[in-house]
DNA sequence: CTGTTAGCGCCTTCAT
DNA sequence: ATGAAGGCGCTAACAG
């Protein structure tokens, strides 16, 4: 039955009083060399660990930061949180992660988990609108704990956030498609109150104003990420007199769910249909048929987010409401290179 | 500037005592159902949450587990993960997930920092075997933490495990190429000093053994799981001068790699070389060419995982050193499917 | 350089 | 039914 070992321990053990135990861990400069070693050593001798909620405790801060997705088994997420991890940890700091899978009630517990574990900071992506104004997500800046979005965020005052230009991202998408030649555009987009969404849903709209095409309603769906999502919207599609001859998607997978089915059909790609998808997963390129798609740099993403909690706990007060915007990069593959080999 | 609102700050207000407040919060019976329910409504009139820290500090019980896995990204992983929260979500339970990246370093520091947290239990498939007997992994039991091993284990007195029988994976993966009339059939494998992979390797054996094939040296090869390994193994076979009509491998990845590569070599599949690998990874359903694989049931893994933590937590000192194992499925699909069209 | 004291927020006896 | 007091493990202020 072996009992956590405290400073007291060392302490009694020592002959010597709990402080300095403390003072000898810490490094503190108010002690002997000797004391130290000796602490030092027996310290390690009686496999003594800090505790750190006791730490926490004292000092009000847990170095512990909650990371809250959808899930974590998404390549764009898992990319995110690694970014995260290698940017905190020579900070020391702990990372907590929260998958809602998409549920608004899971959210809600999540959130309210990482306070209660007093967390020193929350890094998200949200997953759940909520139009109630006293929802649990107000409460963070109100309590003062750095809040910083990434991917899909509100707009909170106080909080900050990390994202993608995704107007561009929609934009670099549907150009390259009309440059491949291809008129009749389709877009599936995904739940129109992420901004994310729409601003790619605009950055594709404007695109087809530029180069003088004209927007047709019926070359729009709504799709959620999922391959089966993207399967049903080519179903929509197929009902269609005219065709069309490309599919711009927000999703990579509900982009390989469109090709499946395509291809099930009897389609051609990128003869008949040219596909781009969104977030450049791993798959997009490993395919035989490799997708092309939109990259937005989570990794880059993930560092960035963290960087600016670091310098949120920083300054106190000072400087919240930060704004970072990276510029998406669009990887051309095979499922819309109708004029150059790839 | 919020502070955070403690129960003294209701017992203030309420002109009671922190006491009170505390046994009307927690439902103790020794109180008036009127103070109560007063207590009740100012907590949450002024925004009270409770800190987890100075309970856990209090009751040595922080209600919180650690998860080490090799990468979250990875849908074996994840699925596992998911498991153990469905089944710890009821109880309250919040869970922290470490990533080891398979590098020793981190995974020490992973378990430090677990510890240090005061967990009540981690669950973990290690990363890396260390042969130092003081290793810190040795210190969770006995510092009385339950410690259960998922899919990547070592023995260790006082610990569990959950796994799937996968001496009998890899004798069924094995046998199904057998049947399928393959008799030249190599075995991409992992690590050794992992038992997943010794039983793997050895099932392999055996169903060769029991359909009279003889075991060839040269048609085995070490690798680790990714795709190039995989690319890299089939490089190295590809030197023989009889080529194997098969490949069995340890990892999905490895087989991914293996194919992308057989096929860039004008090889067909399953044709030329019938391919099987083992996780069931989503991608091996998905792809054009789906990869037969071993199903390891993450989803039960974790669940299980998480009973047999639920069980040690109650149980105190009974019945540590408990094993469950499952049986794998194997799932045909079209990379080994010679006689029967998928 | 080291000891003493107090307090972080909570719960839990022991009284009343 | 409620109040008072102590302690979980640690550190920081104040003494000496």
């Amino acid at each position: 039955m072996n009992k956590k070992v405290t400073i007291y321990d060392i302490a009694k053990k020592l002959d010597i009083t709990a402080a300095t135990v403390s003072r000898a861990l810490n490094n503190s400069p108010r002690i002997s060399a000797k004391t130290r070693e000796l602490v030092m050593n027996t310290a390690i001798e009686m496999n003594y660990k800090q505790n750190k909620l006791a730490l926490a405790l004292k000092s009000g801060k847990s170095k512990t930061i909650g990371v809250i997705v959808p899930h974590v088994n998404r390549s764009f997420f898992s990319y995110v949180i690694r970014g995260i991890e290698e940017e905190l940890y020579p900070h020391d700091y702990q990372v907590i992660i929260c998958q809602t899978y998409n549920e608004a009630e899971r959210e809600i517990k999540n959130i309210n988990a990482l306070i209660n574990a007093q967390v020193d900071g929350i890094l998200m992506s949200i997953s759940n609108i909520s139009n109630e104004k006293d929802h649990i997500i107000y409460k963070i800046p109100e309590k003062n704990i750095p809040l910083i979005f990434f991917d899909k965020k509100i707009n909170i005052k106080g909080t900050s956030y990390v994202t993608i230009n995704d107007f561009k991202g929609g934009y670099m998408a549907t150009e390259h498609l009309i440059k491949e030649g291809c008129t009749k555009i389709a877009h599936l987009y995904g739940d129109l109150s992420y901004e994310i969404y729409k601003d790619r849903f605009e950055g594709y709209k404007r695109a087809l104003f530029d180069y003088g095409i004209d927007f047709n309603e019926k070359y729009v769906i709504q799709t959620i990420s999922s391959t089966e999502s993207g399967q049903n919207a080519v179903e929509e599609l197929l009902k269609l007199e005219t065709l069309p001859d490309a599919i711009f998607s927000s999703s990579d997978f509900v982009a390989l769910g469109a090709i499946q089915k395509l291809k099930s059909k009897g389609f051609k790609i990128p003869e008949d249909v040219c596909v781009v998808g969104f977030s450049n997963e791993p798959f997009t390129k490993f395919m035989e048929l490799s997708i092309t798609s939109v990259d937005q740099f989570p990794l880059e993403m993930g560092k960035m987010a963290a960087q600016v909690f670091l310098e949120q706990i920083d300054n106190g007060e000072i400087k919240k409401d930060k704004k970072v915007i990276f510029t998406p990069k669009l990887h051309i593959r095979k499922s819309s290179s109708k004029t150059n080999k790839i």
